[in-house]
DNA sequence: GCTTGAATCATACATTCGTTTAAAATATCC
DNA sequence: GGATATTTTAAACGAATGTATGATTCAAGC
């Protein structure tokens, strides 16, 4: 039953539009690029997600909000999990970047560009950059930096803010520039390699708050 | 002499397109809105910078030249200034960081949107990025990576290049985010606060790789 | 098989885009 | 101060944009 033609244009375009978004941003795609990408009518756009604006929201949206919602049952579950003995703490950084690199259990097609969409997230200049970031980042963010603090040595509240920063931001860059790593680096890194980028980056995060 | 008018419309335009594209991305801005924030007619832009990737181009190139300049030349002044000793470790993330956050010798005008644009010139999608970044950017970074490197306690090749694209991720990060600092810490650091981002950073780059 | 609702399609709409033109205004130099 | 070059201006251009329309095709239920 059900393998409806009807919502194949419509995923078509979820999916042309995302890699387009991820590599032009959002204001560099014309959605003539995207329907012609994915092999549908021009038309199918306004029809099935109102306007342009609202499917750049679904786009983002499909990805932040399954992502954090891993995040934090990650973290929850650790908390749990080990009763009243400190958590470790590389466990922590893992459980808030590896939804960010290697998609967990809700795949979806989430791939490479997915993570340089995902990468582009603080930068990128939307009608709806507040609010999405406010309420679906935010809060994941503050959970996330009370479990480090509370788990790392102490510092003053701003140098940890500012640390924090930094790592954020290590982090999506390395999501909106794994596509490119291997010109960057020589031919030392491969493009795309979430798997290492992923192991890294924990030594790294781990590092930065002890 | 030559107090001329004649580049005053010329000058507004690249400053008003800078603290645009810096805010919005330079696909998401119109020349519409740059020649009104300049005070200057629409044609100008194509009368002074003939089109609007060229002023793109030039916009980029005004910030990113003089900047690698200040920086190679401040990690060559280092290097050469303490003979055989070795150089402190902070003082070449210092010579890395502070010309992005800090204006030195070369201001003409270095401000927030400045810093903002600069951070975004690894993300921001131009038909010209690649070349801007190979010319100007990379023989800079692996400078950088070299001395950083020689410096530092030795690890393998591939982990050093995934630590200094952290690093720098983090920096640029930071550059793009720095005029929203107070919303995203819950009022903890203020917005546009260079001092203090580079103050952080120095010291978050030095644990880095240490 | 026919009806009904949804999806796709070709096409056209009104704006807005970057760019061009040529005249008006301004600065520069002898 | 008048000739010359440069800059600014208003107006318009064709092309490209997001969106809307109405017909056509398709899938499903009775």
């Amino acid at each position: 039953m059900h393998i409806r033609q009807a919502d194949r244009a419509k995923n078509r375009i979820l999916s042309a539009a995302e890699a387009l978004f991820a590599e032009k941003g959002v204001a560099g795609v014309t959605l003539r690029q995207i329907t012609a990408n994915a092999h549908a009518n021009l038309a199918a756009v306004n029809y099935h997600y109102f306007d342009k604006e609202r499917l750049a929201w679904e786009i983002f949206l499909r990805r932040i909000r399954p992502l954090n919602a891993a995040r934090l049952e990650a973290l929850a579950k650790l908390e749990a999990g080990c009763g009243d003995q400190p958590v470790a703490f590389s466990a922590i950084i893992d459980a808030f970047a590896r939804p960010l690199f290697i998609c967990g259990s809700d795949p979806d097609g989430y791939n490479a560009h997915s993570r340089r969409l995902v990468g582009r997230i603080f930068t990128e200049p939307l009608p709806f950059a507040p609010e999405l970031l406010g309420t679906e980042m935010q809060p994941t963010m503050t959970r996330f930096a009370q479990a480090i603090r509370r788990h790392a040595p102490k510092s003053s509240p701003a140098d940890f803010v500012w640390r924090f920063s930094f790592v954020v931001g290590a982090m999506h860059h390395a999501l909106a520039t794994l596509h490119d790593m291997q010109a960057r680096t020589n031919g030392i890194c491969r493009n795309n390699d979430a798997e290492a980028a992923l192991r890294n980056f924990i030594a790294f995060g781990v590092q930065a708050f002890t």
